[in-house]
DNA sequence: TCAAAAGTGTTCGATATACACCCATGC
DNA sequence: GCATGGGTGTATATCGAACACTTTTGA
């Protein structure tokens, strides 16, 4: 019956991730606050005088308050089928209006320090950061685009290694960026040959600080140099 | 004015790549019979029970009669203001249906072996193989998806090496693939590096076939083998 | 003095790069 | 015999992978 042209609705859903020192976390928002297991990705419909990428900017903006998140889209989900649940179909109707037959999505990446103060306006009051191998099951396919997107969050880093340290605090150890690069790529990594990597990163430049207070000899911190990113990509 | 929810049509594009032993083309259509110079990327809206990889199958399969083509989506394009010119405007009202104001689209790559016999039924009569650096001005922004898509081919190619022999004929000399690679990347490559290369790729197999009346020393063939390939991801 | 994590070098193999000459064929 | 493109090998640099012990600190 493919005799008419779809006029629909389209929507943006980012999935946010976050790193916990031991595995990558997801920012979910809860939709019933009365069921602890009614999760889902942040996302909004997009409006009439808006890109896509706005949307998504929106979206992260009201979510956690901050202006400019990493971004990056990466695949558009349109199958027929994705917003048929029944439960999915009233969702929508209550929450958006009646009839919404059908429902494209944009996903798109973001990636957060988990400990930062979220300041969260939008709609949905509770957020959760859900550890990536916990994620309940979703409404419509967003199972399936977090199972796509931690393939996508490698491609980023390999396209820009210098986003990963979006997921850590400004001061880090060479301990924590190793256990965020063993969490991305879910493999253990060898500490001698990662701090060879890490020494020929130039924008990776030891701070005169180290760790106070440890049970064990005191890691140096490390920051993220900005600068010398930027120098050594317009070099390039 | 972020009031309203966009509710709109959504279309794919495609840009299909073919090399002429000499340079990447890219396949337009025309749309004026009249104007030698009015092309366009091929593409449609998507209809009502339609996912959009569905949709690009379409498009390719009435744009050249080949059921399966490589298929890779790209980039969903949504500025605001990408069909806001009159002319674009003009278009699609006679095109499609009245008050369009919006529209957005989902880019999608496909490659196809230029010498190959298309067989259009698609409603855009002519269509033409077009080098990369003389695409003319298009509508929309087409001009910008092209742009972006060669990014996409090599990163394609990174991601799936054996996607390039989709270009070549059955039968190709190492000389071929190397022109091939090198207007891919755009810089010039070594001979015996690449021939080193080559014979690194366990899919890529000597026939005992040689070139027949060329006036210096006949080039061996080769062609590819989908089964090692096979082979070789299932043991990746 | 012990537990716990930090920090540190060398070797090897694989891979990428640079580079120049002889070979086969048709005219 | 000459013009045209086909085909070949070696040396070097770079990168990634494997691998184990000493240092520092607080408890």
């Amino acid at each position: 019956m493919k005799t008419k042209f779809i006029h629909t609705y389209v929507s943006v859903d980012c999935v946010v991730f976050g790193f916990d020192d031991e595995q990558l976390n997801i920012l979910l928002v809860r939709r019933d606050e009365q069921n602890a297991n009614d999760l889902k990705l942040p996302g909004s419909l997009i409006y009439d005088e808006e890109d896509v990428d706005d949307a998504a900017n929106r979206v992260l903006f009201q979510l956690t308050g901050i202006k400019k998140m990493s971004l990056r889209q990466f695949r558009c989900f349109a199958s027929p089928d994705r917003a048929s649940k029944t439960e999915d179909k009233k969702w929508l109707d209550k929450e958006y209006q009646p009839n919404i037959n059908r429902l494209i999505t944009v996903a798109y990446l973001s990636l957060c320090k988990i400990d930062r103060k979220l300041n969260n306006i939008s709609k949905y009051k509770e957020t959760e950061w859900c550890p990536m191998n916990e994620v309940p099951r979703m409404p419509f396919d967003h199972n399936r685009i977090v199972k796509d997107s931690l393939i996508e969050v490698r491609r980023w880093i390999e396209y820009d290694p210098s986003i990963v340290f979006e997921l850590l605090p400004n001061k880090f150890t060479i301990s924590q960026l190793h256990r965020l690069y063993e969490a991305i790529y879910n493999k253990t990594i060898d500490i001698r040959n990662f701090h060879k990597k890490v020494a020929a990163m130039p924008y990776v430049v030891a701070l005169d600080e180290k760790q106070a207070n440890v049970s064990h000899r005191a890691a140096r911190y490390y920051k993220f140099d900005r600068k010398a990113n930027n120098k050594l990509k317009t070099n390039i």
